[in-house]
DNA sequence: CGCTTTTTTGAAATCGATACCAAAATCGAT
DNA sequence: ATCGATTTTGGTATCGATTTCAAAAAAGCG
């Protein structure tokens, strides 16, 4: 593999010279800059980056972690980063941290080692005092997700009114008995509005004490992210003697899931069951029912950090440094 | 942040015996051994990536492309390789191609300055000969794709016989007017079965031919590989006057949206028009009719070529180096 | 043309780790 | 205790780039 002296030989420069050609930078004349481009492409050379990364230089490339890239809305979500990234001509690598510290250290130790200039982090599942130590190193953005912290750059989206709005909604249109599922595993469903570890439980919460609702413990359901989840899902709502007249999926997959399980069921969406998705991809328009469901506008999210990002690591400054974006509802058929 | 000088002037000893341990080399005592660990973990040292690639070390990190991370084959794909790879302790990352010859040589640049040991290509977009330049600075595999060269390895299905089979299943059923979707965008429709470039469209013609039937330009659509593009494809066919009995969709993204297309302009799955799906994801269970689609088996796929990687970066003789996996159809209720 | 100022150029130090080689320490056997 | 063999240890060159500093060349000016 060739090197910068091998370019400088067949030059005829010294590597210094060289050397600033390649970074672009003043005091070279334009006779050698010719000679040493010649010498470059004829040698195939291209600048060994952990060579440069020794030296504190910057290596063009952010780093997206992710819990799961099977899930679509996190690949939808990367991909709008890595668009803008790509505008901004940033390399993007994607790391999955399958909902393990470890993994998601893993893509903070590129930070350290410079192999990243900075790290989006669209989960996060260490404690935040641990991940900000790394940002001595580098930059780190979070996306979806909370942090309390006014110097982190950070886009995320409503959940809370998301949510508020979408049981609202259900509850308007007449059902009270309203099931709830999530992602999460650690949930807190605690009377303690103040005390919820979950924005988007709280924004249930509120809209159902408006109407002195209180939730049903038995129609609460956690760690469920997939279409084969919503199926399990469902399975559990027909064989209660007490049903719910509504479920809110937490996701598109779940209550794609929930629909599809109806149909073979032959339970009547939305007649005996009214549903209710959240991300609003694609797939919701696809499904026996298409969904009723809240958007979430994940490209703006992602365009959005990806530029606040890119500012920052050029230095500029910048006014927001979080921004929150609405969610709003989105009216098709699995809700009468 | 800390060095390996660092510690080893905390724990008393050179950098060597230092290095020594990091890399766990016979010929330390534990009585350093002990010091050295101690230093380490009090000054939170982890060794500068960049440096040690310069001095050749591998990096434990394998890259995967793909073209879109949004298409669930391939984000299944990925999850499946990275779990196998994450098995091995090697690290991965993803890098999307976007169908980009640049894209693609910016994951190869990564094996050439040594931030992957590796690289695993789900999607071909560069000529094969300029790639191969690349292996003589790390390995590469190909994945779900065929390049005509013994020596890489390869792992990937048998499209020709899955969609020779699909074909096949529909002609047996009394289909004959058989409509043909694909991603590709420089596919050629040949009459000369020799000279095509899919090997899908190769199996569908055999089929055909066996049943004494030739394709029909008016029903072959290129470029369809979303929802949306299904979608389109319907309208199309609906406003057409002789129209298809039965359609190959390529994938079940586009399957789905013929479908949910076919619902909404009332024209009946299966009876008007049957549909048919490849990749069979989870998706194909909660269309309004459940998918007849061809089953690739991608997580045996990813396992596969993940570990025939990392036998070969660890050293292991490799029997087969090319291995293809068979495809079958499954049968659901879009096909009467 | 001589002198200062500016632009171009190259030599050498440096980044953090690894690896070779020689020096020091330990061990074994007489 | 002595000598040779073996194990443990440290000094230093090295990887390929960047960067500083000083020297060389070119330009500007009276």
């Amino acid at each position: 593999m060739a090197t910068i002296s091998d370019v400088a030989k067949l030059a005829g420069v010294s590597v210094s010279t060289v050397s600033r050609i390649i970074n672009n930078k003043p005091h070279v004349s334009p006779r050698k800059a010719a000679l040493v481009a010649d010498a470059m492409t004829k040698l195939g050379y291209s600048p060994l980056q952990a060579a440069r990364q020794m030296r504190g230089s910057g290596s063009q490339t952010i780093a997206v972690t992710v819990p799961y890239i099977t899930n679509p809305f996190f690949s939808e979500l990367v991909a709008a980063i890595e668009r803008t990234a790509d505008e901004r001509s940033y390399k993007t690598v994607i790391v999955q941290t399958f909902g393990q510290k470890s993994h998601e250290l893993n893509a903070l130790e590129f930070l350290k080692t410079n192999q990243v200039d900075a790290v989006i982090m669209c989960a996060i599942e260490n404690d935040w005092d641990l991940i900000k130590q790394y940002s001595q190193y580098g930059l780190i953005g979070v996306c979806n997700e909370y942090v309390a912290d006014p110097d982190v750059l950070m886009v995320h989206a409503d959940q809370e009114s998301g949510m508020y709005a979408g049981t609202k909604y259900l509850l308007n249109r007449g059902y009270r008995k309203l099931a709830f599922c999530t992602g999460q595993q650690d949930i807190r469903f605690n009377d303690n509005i103040e005390d919820l570890n979950s924005d988007r439980y709280r924004g249930y919460l509120r809209a159902l004490r408006e109407f002195d609702l209180e939730p049903s413990v038995e129609w609460q359901f956690t760690d469920v992210s997939t279409i084969a989840d919503g199926q399990r899902v469902l399975q559990r709502i027909a064989s209660m003697k007490d049903r719910p007249d509504a479920v809110i999926a937490g996701s598109d997959q779940v209550a794609a899931g929930i629909i599809a399980e109806a149909q073979t069921l032959q339970l009547k969406v939305p007649q005996e069951l009214a549903v209710l998705g959240f991300d609003d991809q694609p797939l919701s328009q696809v499904v026996a029912q298409p969904l009723t469901t809240i958007h979430q506008p994940i490209h703006e999210i992602g365009d959005a950090i990806a530029n606040m990002v890119a500012d920052e690591l050029e230095g500029d400054t910048i006014d927001t440094r979080q921004v929150i974006m609405p969610l709003s509802v989105v009216v098709r058929q699995s809700v009468a």
